[in-house]
DNA sequence: GTTCGTCACTGG
DNA sequence: CAGTGACGAACT
């Protein structure tokens, strides 16, 4: 009887692979274990099972497994589902899933290594120049890397060095698999056993009474394995007994003292004991019921509570009623790296129960958490985390918070899988019959309008924590101020004085713009040509602090010009403006003043980030300037003026969404003032104060802003109401693009007729030498998904099919928003 | 005649 | 995705 292994590989290919396994391994196998499989010539890779069958494929051979790489699965059969349901919806190959789900050291890497043949006697002479600088490297070092003989020959193609080689006999080459995930492992001594008894034991110490410091670190040893009851650490020991680890290591060779070693967590909480959670106040005890009362209705509950509502005392009384009953708790978050203080917070309360997953911890920090949540350790009961961590090996989840709901970032753009982590939130939460809470001051319409549909349940919280005001809001009209020149920069007369009250009153600030047109673009005065990026279709934009010109899109940079490329003119002038220009602004303007930026250049690095946020905490900062990362869950106390320096390009954004985000951006920021007794204000400027949503901003109208939305959306056929899956079409001809995207839109329209709008160029039409062109489809809330995503894949397996159009990428987004 | 780079193809 | 082989262009 012959057995069989279906293997998900983390590859974009949309199947299984088969291979051939004998008895024993089919006995032994279970779905969701690492198999390591050999696939093509000679890459290995690890790949999930997926299903042990006896039926052999039909076209080919099976290959057999390389080895078991697990005794225990690491993916259940929950995550197993999920990903099925991620691959389904979001239309991708399981194995994207996979590659973007595990921690990476999960996906072991293979490499193939050169060794010298040493029994080869070699002629120097026959060799040829490049055989022979590789033959020289081996002389030196024992093994060579497929990169390292890249580095050393400058070439690509290395192939034929190795086969020439090979076949003089002069290497032999190897499979080299890497298990990436290594444990950290601490020395820790102890005494070697033959002194167990007292007397041995004053033997030792006149014998060592000549070595002062060997006795020393014994008498160390004692005392401190006296009063700790714990294992001491070689690093310990040195440090307390004042001698270095040469010394602890005598003491070891001499068989004195003897070392072994435990596995240590990488993440250790190190805090205080736990706090006992707040008391709520009324109107946060009221929403707490409710929300209570809502889940026994609805799996799904939003609870809508304006800034500084105190939202987290609530999620942190829910979260210990999960946690009560025994269950897992995940807590998504938009950005984590932005919510240190969140993270510190409900560390207070639950203590060591509390782990963190997000794409900047290292991947062994990863593999740690993603193990302990596997074994369902008490420290990993609540998983704080970015979008990843929906895919964490959760068996008993109770309670999924999603903060800030609304946040884009939920949504994963590029690469596939392109999914929206609160809505597979919600998929999985399904699927673990647990509880969701939607979080936020300024919903997304879907949510929002979920809620109103009766889908998920609604609660509300409209007063702010301690009865502070919602801060005043007020437009400061800056085309006005422009024509009567009354503005210093970017500074309106208003905005000025406001700040200036504020400081005299030892007040911190918070300056606010938008990440837009961030950085200036150059423009020549004489004949307005401005420097393009030569792989990508956009202007090149102006970095101060490198004394560049950037492109954002790809990695291009070339330094900064003194004349025009284009007619040689010295006159070269800025246009735009973005953080860094109103930084310097304000030098100038407070040259006594600390100012402080914060966008994504100045928050590079694992805690440059939170150098930042403690700097403004602790005053050293006066004034902060920065993009939408400051709109994010920060809570200073003393600031009290927010200023949004220019709200409309905010607005103007070419997207159905625009008016829904600036209003959500708008609020958010404008939340970050006045957290304490003292009113907040809030200047907004704009050339347009009497638009609707600014107007609607002023005066916090939510329901007002969605009703509007929801009415234009539904007029407009847009989501909530219809879905949306966006088709980008790339290649490097820009023909081929045009007329692919044509035929794809048109056979598109064959089936969907006039729901498909384009084909259209983005805004930005080439990136990294690549022309895109996009089509998009609009789903009616009847029609159904399931057919609908078949009748896609069939068009594109037809457009792959047309020679005209090959190579032509389609890349689908499903829910792009 | 050899080497290099590009590109479609395939994997089990 | 990544290695492979085919093919045409550039180099000695």
């Amino acid at each position: 009887m012959a057995f069989f292994v279906d293997v998900i590989l983390p590859i974009p290919v949309k199947r299984y692979f088969t291979y051939s396994i004998n008895e024993e391994e089919s006995n032994f196998l279970v779905p969701g274990m690492r198999i390591a499989v050999p696939f093509g010539k000679s890459k290995i890779y690890a790949g999930i099972v997926h299903a042990i069958h006896q039926t052999p494929p039909i076209h080919y051979e099976a290959k057999e497994i390389h080895q078991i790489l697990d005794e225990m699965p690491i993916v259940n059969s929950i995550q197993l589902k999920l990903w099925e349901w991620i691959a389904q919806y979001y239309m991708c190959a399981v194995g994207e899933v996979y590659r973007a789900a595990v921690p990476s050291a999960f996906l072991l890497e293979s490499e193939t290594i050169i060794q010298l043949n040493k029994e080869t006697v070699v002629d120097d002479l026959e060799l040829k120049d490049d055989d022979f600088l590789v033959y020289e490297a081996l002389l030196h070092q024992p093994i060579l890397r497929i990169q390292e003989i890249n580095a050393i020959v400058d070439k690509k193609t290395i192939l034929p060095i190795i086969k020439r080689l090979l076949a003089k006999n002069i290497v032999t080459v190897q499979e080299q698999i890497y298990e990436q995930y290594k444990p950290k492992l601490i020395r820790f001594v102890r005494l070697h056993e033959q002194y167990a008894s007292e007397e041995a034991l004053q033997n030792l110490l006149d014998q060592l009474s000549r070595a002062k410091k060997q006795k020393e670190v014994i008498l160390t040893l004692f005392s401190l394995s006296a009063t700790t009851r714990k294992p001491v650490s070689v690093v310990e020991l040195a440090k307390k007994s004042n001698v270095s680890t040469s010394v602890v290591k005598s003491l070891i060779d001499k068989e004195i003292l003897d070392e072994f070693y435990l596995q240590q967590d990488r993440i250790q909480f190190e805090g205080n004991e736990e706090m006992i959670s707040k008391e709520l106040n009324e109107f946060q005890e009221k929403a707490l019921e409710e929300v209570k009362s809502s889940f026994e209705q609805h799996q799904v509950t939003l609870l809508h509570g304006v800034t500084s509502s105190g939202k987290t005392e609530i999620y942190v009384k829910l979260i210990e009623e999960a946690l009560q009953a025994g269950k897992q708790i995940l807590y998504l978050l938009p950005e984590i790296a932005l919510t240190a203080q969140l993270i510190t917070r409900l560390q207070q309360y639950f203590g060591e129960q509390v782990s963190v997953y997000h794409s900047k911890y290292s991947v062994h920090e990863r593999v740690e958490v993603w193990n302990n949540v596997l074994e369902n350790k008490s420290k990993a009961q609540i998983v704080i985390g970015a979008r990843s961590a929906i895919f964490l090996p959760f068996s008993n989840l109770g309670l999924i918070v999603v903060d800030e709901e609304h946040e884009g970032t939920f949504k994963q753009y590029d690469p596939a899988p392109r999914y929206q982590a609160r809505d597979t939130a919600v998929v999985l939460a399904a699927m673990h019959n647990a509880k969701v809470l939607l979080g936020s001051a300024t919903p997304s319409l879907e949510s929002y309008y979920n809620a109103q549909q009766q889908k998920y349940g609604l609660v509300s919280l409209t007063r702010r924590h301690g009865n502070v005001l919602m801060p005043a809001m007020e437009l400061v009209d800056i085309k006005e101020a422009h024509r009567k020149k009354r503005m210093k920069g970017h500074f309106s007369e208003r905005l000025l004085k406001e700040m200036e009250a504020a400081l005299e009153e030892g007040e911190q600030i918070i300056l606010f713009q938008n990440r837009r047109g961030f950085a200036p673009i150059l423009e020549c005065n004489t004949c307005g040509h401005s420097p393009q990026c030569p792989n990508c279709d956009v202007s090149l934009t102006y970095h101060q602090y490198k004394n560049q010109l950037r492109c954002h899109y790809c990695s291009y940079h070339i330094a900064m010009q003194k004349q025009c490329l284009a007619c040689g003119s010295t006159e070269l002038d800025t246009k735009g403006f973005g953080t860094e220009q109103i930084e310097k602004e304000l030098q100038e303007l407070f040259p006594d003043l600390k100012v402080g930026r914060m966008d994504l250049d100045s928050t590079r690095g694992k805690h440059a980030y939170e150098k930042i946020i403690t700097a403004f905490e602790q005053q050293e900062i006066d004034i902060l300037v920065g993009t939408q990362m400051l709109s994010k869950g920060l809570d200073f106390r003393n600031v009290t003026l927010v200023g949004v320096m220019n709200a409309d390009n905010l607005i103007n954004f070419p997207d159905f969404r625009a008016h829904e985000r600036s209003f959500q951006l708008l609020l958010q920021v404008a939340g970050r003032a006045g957290r304490t007794q003292k009113r907040g204000k809030v200047l907004i400027q704009t050339y347009n104060p009497y638009h609707q949503i600014l107007q609607q901003v002023t005066v916090n109208d939510y329901d007002g802003m969605a009703k509007e939305q929801l009415n234009e959306r539904y007029q407009y056929k847009y989501p909530p109401f219809y879905k949306l899956i966006k088709f980008t079409l790339k290649h490097r001809d820009y023909t081929r693009v045009n007329e692919g995207a044509d035929w794809f839109a048109k056979s598109l329209r064959n089936s969907f007729g006039a729901q498909v709008l384009g084909p259209e160029f983005p805004p930005v039409s080439r990136i990294r030498n690549q022309y895109l062109k996009n089509v998009l489809l609009k789903i009616p809330p009847k029609q159904s998904l399931q057919k609908t995503k078949e009748q896609i894949e069939k068009i594109c397996s037809s457009f792959d099919a047309i020679p005209n159009y090959k190579g032509v990428r389609v890349v689908i987004n499903v829910d792009n928003y």
